[in-house]
RNA sequence: GCCCCUGUGGUGGAAUGGUAGACACUAGGGACUUAAAAUCCCUUGCCUGAAAAGGCGUGCCGGUUCGAGUCCGGCCGGGGGCACCA
């Protein structure tokens, strides 16, 4: 079973173990559900033509440890992989060659695939998934549908980040200081009519339930900064021209109403051009035409210098009747709150400046009880100013005034979230179309009776150059739709997909009862079902793709259901999920949003998808920059295999540091651990290739006690170091087992055998080969994992170190259990240790037993 | 500006409030060898010292403690996130 080499031959080891999982299917996930199971998850790549990147194999490597140990432990493990292939590099390829993107993703798939099989992953290949594969995505349309028909899924035209270099449009999550994520490119404002899920409606659920997950704290608070909550009240402002009615406020602060010494509207203002008065009207047109002329770029950069104008009107403080001057201005923006503020200068920096800006009066409302009051004064105290609430805490009177504007009908308490619907669709070719045609009102109507359960409670509709259409789902039985061939890739510039110029897939006869469609140059097909329907051309992000792919896994073959009800209970969702820090606010945020859809819709039966998530560190180049083939330091995974073996490069990604940590490759340190493997190599085989003669068949060696108490060390630390994700501290150790192991003149089999087994999750492939040498039967992984004898651990003379006055000054060999008395008596008769106590008073002495012994003098 | 993480030898890093520097890398010395590679052994935080030993050391300044890399306060450097969100 095992090769014949005499030496250790990666080369030949290596492709030798992975072509034996293979044929032997190893890691397939065992179908018997009375056992405990395990799901072992990392971020499916994006197949990109660059091949795999040195940072995929850390984390993957990392998952992969656990999977393996965990089959060990008895678990039925899941431990899947996939692609992700739906994206923008694949479709600007397509563009630049005129081939179609399907055909360049599988070449890149492919080359994925060879590439994590020769890192010897123990992935269950059948049940790989591929977003851009119609019998995947007909699931992702149909989850779709699900959002369509709760109402979570409307069009709307909006001003949109456009990427005119990408000629898409982007979310807000993809959009860092005025860039494209994707490729740095600048965004601008632009009006669209864009397909938007209510993610918000989500905002309290996505905020609470994050108290259920085993994230690390940094990616928690991202979310939350994320989503934004904040507490506070809508205050209805009069409007001293009464005809416009009133103006509604969002404010944190009902507290320092008092305080209010003007209002601000946004630009955008709905009611921005109704309170502008004669006077002011040439101005402030010219200020809103700055503003919508400011790239957000400008918006940020220009954020310390505040502007505005004056639009001539007032509003009547509801508190205290005070006339208060309107200014419209975009530090105030539309998509928050109501879109307009009362400001408080004494106690919001940022109307600080505004007021001082433009001379604005400044009242303040809150003492904070000490001399120094330089406002603004954002923090806790007492009123003053402020009527009859004049003396309250602060935070009884946000309570107090908001109960009394509520119980006068004009104001009531709101919660804001900052997170916004999210947008989804793109303007291009390479996505999941939208499973939606869009019809006139009486045909939608029409389809109403029979169709009603998909839809929505309201209609979604949109209405341009007059018409108004209505959005109609196709059938969920017609599904997949798939992608019509195009003559062109590229998107038209104008904010339409590729998928518009494609006549006969585009503008169509629909049987809204089947699905069915054929062109509408043809004759109408009878029947009443029939009506004339034009698809939606847009397609959805590349997100939509990995918001669900885990649950996919379970039952990638289904095509009745994303997943049995049965696999979807068994292995339910995965136990450890390893990926990449960037995701920390976009797929992760984005999943979660999905999963509980469906598990309101009954489809999965937890709230959460993610229960314990990790992130592996970024690796940096040799020089400290990260890794890029500009400043040519990547790492070439491939290389390494081929110099040293990917059993060695899996062990050093993890020697490197801890998982988590940011560190720079460092080519020498790869020897140091390939140096281990060839030790344990030769430990276990002469360089016949035989059994090494120090190793005792029958177990009958004269193994030294320190071996086989450091074996038990050895099984307690890796065990409970794999466990916690500590893989650098887990090799050290074997390394220090490795290194007793050669000075020890004779070791019994089963040694080297448990030993072997603690290796086998970092270095799979040697620890097969050395296993099989050894005369154990492949795979080593059916071995039940080694476990250490408690007794083997405790020690017969422990080493207390004494100090004096904390400083060392010498070391003690006691027997366990010795009383402070004995160790003190011993520590006075050391030497050493009584040179530093001649002549001094003792104080004091600490014990710790078994560790330390201070002696305190003056 | 706000929030979070982080700072340990020449290098990567280790260390339940209890011997700082495990395990590696690099470097130096030695053994084996005709020679080299490989392998093995020794040294390797800094200072004084021939050695024994002693002093100083975890970004900086203070504090708590018998004892601080670890806990607390302030400052400095590096990284990440958010950024007029009322």
């Amino acid at each position: 079973m095992a090769t014949n080499s005499t030496d250790y031959d990666f080369l030949q080891i290596e492709p030798h173990w992975q072509s034996f999982w293979d044929t032997q299917k190893t890691f397939r996930a065992g179908t018997d559900t009375s056992k405990p199971k395990f799901y072992a998850l990392d971020m499916f790549p994006y197949p990109s033509g660059a091949g795999l990147h040195i940072g995929h194999p850390e984390g993957y490597t990392g998952s992969d440890i656990i999977s393996r140990a965990k089959r060990s432990q008895g678990f039925n493990v899941l431990h899947p992989i996939g692609w992700d292939a739906f994206g923008l590099p694949a479709e600007q390829h397509a563009v630049k060659t005129g081939t179609h993107p399907a055909s360049n993703t599988q070449n890149n798939i492919a080359n994925f695939r060879r590439q994590l099989k020769s890192l010897g992953f123990a992935y269950d290949w059948e049940r790989e998934v591929d977003t851009t594969d119609p019998k995947y995505f007909k699931w992702t349309q149909w989850i779709f549908l699900q959002l369509f028909k709760r109402g979570l899924a409307y069009v709307d035209e909006r001003p949109v980040w456009w990427c005119p270099e990408l000629r898409t449009v982007l979310a807000n999550e993809e959009v860092t200081d005025g860039k494209s994520e994707v490729g740095g490119f600048p965004v601008e404002r632009r009006n669209l009519r864009q397909w938007v899920l209510r993610i918000t409606a989500y905002a309290d659920r996505l905020l609470a339930d994050l108290k259920d997950v085993d994230w690390p704290d940094s990616t928690k608070r991202m979310q939350e900064a994320w989503i934004g909550r904040s507490e506070g009240a809508e205050l209805l402002f009069k409007l001293e021209n009464a005809a416009l009615g009133d103006l509604k406020v969002f404010t944190t602060r009902p507290d320092t109403v008092y305080g209010v010494t003007y209002m601000v509207v946004a630009p955008e203002h709905p009611l921005a051009d109704a309170l502008t008065t004669a006077a002011q009207r040439e101005q402030v047109a010219n200020y809103k035409k700055k503003a919508a002329a400011k790239s957000d770029l400008e918006r940020t950069d220009l954020a310390k210098e505040k502007s505005g104008v004056f639009s001539g009107s007032y509003a009547l403080n509801p508190a205290n009747g005070a006339r208060v001057p309107i200014w419209i201005a975009d530090y105030v923006v539309m998509g928050y709150g109501t879109g307009a503020i009362m400001a408080v200068p004494a106690h919001d920096d940022r109307d600080y400046d505004f007021a001082k800006q433009f001379d604005l009066p400044i009242i303040q409302v809150i003492d904070s009880g000490k001399p120094d009051q330089t406002l603004p004064f954002l923090a806790d105290g007492k009123l003053i100013n402020s009527g009859p609430h004049t003396g309250l805490d602060w935070n009884d009177a946000k309570k107090q005034i908001t109960a009394y504007f509520a119980s006068k009908g004009i104001g009531k308490a709101t919660i804001n979230y900052k997170l916004r619907d999210w947008l989804f669709s793109r303007q291009r070719y390479w996505g999941e179309p939208f499973p939606i045609v869009w019809v006139n009102e009486a045909d939608y109507n029409r389809a109403v009776a029979s169709r009603k359960a998909d839809l929505p409670p309201q209609p979604v509709k949109y209405t341009s150059e007059g018409k108004t259409l209505f959005a109609l789902p196709l059938p969920a039985v017609s599904l997949p739709l798939t992608l019509p061939d195009v003559q062109s890739y590229l998107p038209s510039g104008n904010g339409e997909s590729p998928l518009a110029n494609v006549t006969p897939w585009l503008e169509i006869w629909l049987n809204f009862e089947t699905g069915a469609a054929v062109p509408a140059t043809e004759a109408k097909p009878v029947g009443e079902s029939w009506i004339r329907a034009r698809r939606e051309t847009n397609t959805m992000p590349q997100w939509a793709g990995s918001c669900w792919y885990y649950l996919r896994y379970l039952d990638p073959k289904n095509d009745q259901a994303i997943a049995s009800p049965e696999l979807l209970k068994y292995w339910g969702v995965p136990d450890l999920y390893v990926g990449g820090a960037e995701h920390a606010v976009l797929h992760l945020l984005y999943a979660r949003f999905w999963h509980k859809v469906l598990f309101d819709e009954g489809v999965v039966p937890q709230a959460e998808p993610f229960k314990k998530l990790f992130h592996q560190g970024i690796i940096l180049g040799e020089d400290g920059e990260k890794m890029s083939k500009s400043r040519g330091n990547t790492v070439n995974p491939d290389d390494i295999i081929a110099s040293h073996g990917t059993d060695t490069l899996r062990l050093y990604l993890m020697f490197l540091g801890p998982l988590e940590a940011m560190k720079p490759w460092n080519p020498n340190g790869i020897e140091g651990v390939h140096r281990f493997l060839q030790k344990v190599w030769r430990e276990c085989l002469s360089r016949e290739g035989a059994i090494n003669p120090k190793i005792s068949v029958d177990n009958s060696a004269a193994e030294p006690a320190e071996l086989t108490k450091l074996l038990h060390e050895t099984i307690k630390k890796v065990t409970e170091d794999i466990d916690a994700l500590r893989f650098n501290t887990s090799i050290s150790q074997m390394m220090i087992f490795s290194n007793a192991l050669q000075k020890a003149p004779a070791v019994k089999r089963t040694t080297v055998l448990a030993f072997l087994q603690l290796l086998a999750p970092f270095a799979p492939h040697v620890a097969e080969e050395l296993w099989a040498r050894l005369g154990e039967k492949p795979s080593i992984l059916d071995a039940a994992w080694p476990k250490y004898d408690p007794a083997q651990l405790i020690a017969t003379e422990l080493k207390v170190v004494v100090q004096v006055n904390g400083k060392h000054r010498g070391e003690l060999m006691v027997a366990p259990g010795i009383t402070q008395d004995a160790a003190f008596a011993l520590a006075q008769a050391d030497a050493k240790v009584a040179a530093h106590l001649v002549g001094k008073e003792i104080k004091r002495v600490i014990y710790v037993p078994g560790r330390i012994l201070n002696i305190v003098v003056v």
